[in-house]
DNA sequence: GACCCTAGCTAAACCGGTTTATCTCCGGCT
DNA sequence: AGCCGGAGATAAACCGGTTTAGCTAGGGTC
């Protein structure tokens, strides 16, 4: 099956191929009639151009990237990045490129080439990183990009952000309002920028606190959790860097004996499927929305609106079973 | 910052442009030392060549595209298909274009402009219909495309499946030997392929068995859950075919004060963290693997190998505290 | 010495669009 | 009548590759 091509419809309407283009993107040099003899032509030979010779022309690329850095079996458990890229989704006309890699430097050498291949009109930076090369680099490219989740503003990029200080804050100080006071943070990956954000609030809202370092595996927040507990000053409350971690937390505190919330209130960030049916106190974001917020702010910058930055709605603490009043109040 | 091109490699290494493009593809029609400086040259300046433009040849796309019809919300629980994508990713060199939309027309509509744009290589087409007409669309566009996840045989397209009417027998036959005659499905869109062929296999190995139709949603979950369970002939055992509603109906009995799985066994159709935090029977099976099948199956296609049918190893049930012996045995 | 073959390279066409330069025709103005 | 300007169209260049046809020089054969 051959598809039509723009030489096609020329001959067909008895025109030159460079009417036919005038004529199909509403630019002006010819004549209203026989604009409309084109279209007829076009859309009764089912003519659709393509992208590709279309971006040849340095014209636009039609499709949007989005790289993400993870062990690729982790994934599947990350609601987070589906839901991100499902309102992003809702938002774009255009297509998106999607390719998980697993480090760094791939996925700069992947965004080099794609921008040197042409394969997309600009990208979406996720996971930012405490100073990341990623900013830069785009700066230097003049390759559209919103920097998602990394709070605050990055050279001249686009931003869309919600306030992990601000956030992390009114966590500490519901807690602190249940009258708990040795409060421990298991924490995402340090080299992450808004894990820095979340310890620094952490560490100026809470006096006694002690802060885990974990990689949002449920291993790691079952290690963690095994950890705080059996320390000499055990924490009656634990934040958790995400829901996967927290879930995990709560089942080591149900082996180890440790009632749930009578002995130890636990708070999960990011809230999902999870966290509803481990009846878990969490940090509710509407992450659909984000992602849609995020894909309004790339469109914009592509069709060369200048950056903004963004702030998403602060997240919402949802208060289920696993928190309650501190043990002794 | 300007891209370089062939035309600037040619210049360079004083030669011509075609002898440029012969030396990068590795093909015959130049000297060894003149591939050598070419490569040379080529790499010092850092060149890439645009896929754009090479599309643009007849070549490939180098993309292979993806589009899932799911009303977008949705999407973000399911952790099957970010699974599979991961799966397909390690597999694939090529970058993945990914789109979902909320209609089957739609979706039928992107197939053909992707192919009219020459945007993809190849596609995959999950949740297979009953009589889907994107096979024959796939055909006659002479588009590669893997079918993943529909049993059998479809047209000339390649296949990746499992066999689902073994793995339900498997499952009731794991029921019966406990001692379960009542047992109940809660199934997935009828429309479905799988569906049906699961609905036979159960219609098959359950006499006295009751099918109740869900859409994978926690919401009808509950609500066939909540049917079951408060008829006249409540079943002592309920086949979920995914984990999402199992885990809602898991919730259901235990707020109607059904005790699982002293009067009640659940088994969840997907295993997920979700039925391993909740302590779920479920049906399991290696979705990254099974993407990354699909990938390889796709790939081969492209590459011209003839399609084949790829059987995946059935799912195995994992048994959990979800299940057990009958009530009364 | 005439002939043929082949390796190695170049020039040019082509893919399917966009864009620019050019050309023609027609009406209005002085 | 002569000049100008603009509308409507076309031919041709261009984007960055691939591919084909054609050219040249050198070596082998009879």
């Amino acid at each position: 099956m051959k598809r039509p091509t723009i030489k096609d419809i020329a001959a067909a309407a008895g025109v030159s191929k460079g009417a036919v283009s005038l004529a199909l993107n509403g630019r002006s040099g010819v004549s209203e009639s026989t604009r409309a003899r084109v279209l007829e032509v076009a859309s009764s030979l089912g003519y659709r151009p393509s992208v590709t010779a279309r971006a040849l022309s340095s014209a636009s690329a039609d499709a949007v990237g989005l790289v993400l850095v993870r062990p690729p079996r982790a994934l599947g458990d990350e609601a987070f990045f589906f839901q991100l890229i499902a309102g992003m989704q809702s938002e774009m006309s255009c297509a998106l490129l999607l390719q998980v890699v697993s480090s760094r430097e791939e996925e700069i050498a992947l965004y080099q080439r794609w921008w040197a291949e042409h394969r997309v009109d600009g990208v979406f930076l996720v996971d930012l990183l405490v100073s990341d090369p990623r900013v830069e680099l785009m700066t230097a490219l003049g390759l559209p990009a919103v920097v998602v989740g990394g709070a605050g503003h990055h050279g001249s990029l686009a931003s869309v952000w919600a306030d992990d200080y601000a956030a992390m804050t009114s966590v500490v100080e519901h807690l602190k309002s249940l009258g708990h006071r040795r409060i421990a943070r298991v924490a995402g990956l340090s080299s992450l920028l808004h894990t820095v954000r979340r310890d620094a609030a952490f560490a100026s809202s809470v006096v006694d606190g002690v802060v885990v370092a974990g990689d949002y595996t449920a291993e790691s927040g079952a290690a963690a959790t095994r950890a705080l507990l059996s320390s000499d000053a055990r924490p009656t409350a634990i934040v958790y860097d995400n829901d996967v971690m927290a879930v995990a937390g709560a089942e080591v505190a149900a082996d180890l004996g440790v009632a749930v919330p009578q002995e130890l209130s636990i708070v999960a960030w990011d809230d999902s499927v999870l966290c509803q049916h481990g009846r878990l106190t969490a940090l509710s974001r509407d992450t659909f929305a984000f992602g849609a917020r995020a894909a309004r702010a790339l469109v914009a910058v592509i069709e060369g609106a200048s950056p903004t930055d963004v702030e998403d709605v602060l997240p919402e603490l949802v208060v289920r079973a696993s928190s309650g009043v501190a043990p002794g109040v």
